[in-house]
DNA sequence: TGACTTCATGTCAGACCTGACATACATTGT
DNA sequence: ACAATGTATGTCAGGTCTGACATGAAGTCA
């Protein structure tokens, strides 16, 4: 949000937050939940440049479609852990992985 | 180790590999295993540079002191979950967060 | 329309993880 | 030696996550 926005609204009476406050957030579970969503999209990506449907990919994992469309949703019953263990089941690399997280959500 | 002693060892019978292969692990479970093995690190280093005990850390986390001490042994009881959780809620920023992954184990 | 393919969502038993506790070990100071 | 402080390790009840299954929804093709 613009800076000049932002003023105009608070003069206005409004009480200007992020996201996070409105859901009563902590910064770090904010970060998690934003860690999640990027690894999940670097997951669904990973598949669709391989052609693979998620069933595929599943028996890759050896997991279920249900699970993994779960992990690519950012379903909440999806831990990182499974994330991560499926992006190194699927080639990922360390340095790979390093670069997904830094990407932030733009 | 350096080409010529492995040419050596093997010129001398031995089948040199590495730690994965003695161990039968994939490439996925090894870099798991890393990156356990970095995150706690990560979250040792990050304890002690604040002079903290574990039991104040743990008092931090919500958790106990002797899962402090699990997570930063790698004890196979800890999940990758609970190692970035912990990194996160000590204000590790997700770029940091990056950084420590991207650093492989010397 | 119906058959087929792919992805999404709900549920659940069993596997796995977590905080807490007890206790052992290590180091330091007296 | 003893006490104090910090760390390590084993155990376990209760909570969370996982694969599997069922079913729904959306798209494609003939």
């Amino acid at each position: 949000m613009k800076k000049d926005k932002r003023a105009r609204l608070e003069r206005a009476g409004w009480k200007v937050g992020t996201v996070r406050e409105l859901l009563g957030l902590s910064r770090a579970e904010e970060a998690l939940v934003e860690l999640k969503l990027i690894l999940s999209r670097g997951l669904r990506e990973r598949r669709t440049r391989r052609r693979l449907t998620q069933a595929q990919l599943a028996r890759l994992l050896k997991s279920s479609q249900s699970r993994v469309a779960k992990m690519e949703a950012g379903d909440p019953s999806v831990s990182i852990d499974l994330l991560i263990r499926s992006l190194l089941a699927m080639g990922t690399t360390q340095r790979e992985l390093a670069q997904v997280i830094a990407h932030k959500t733009r």
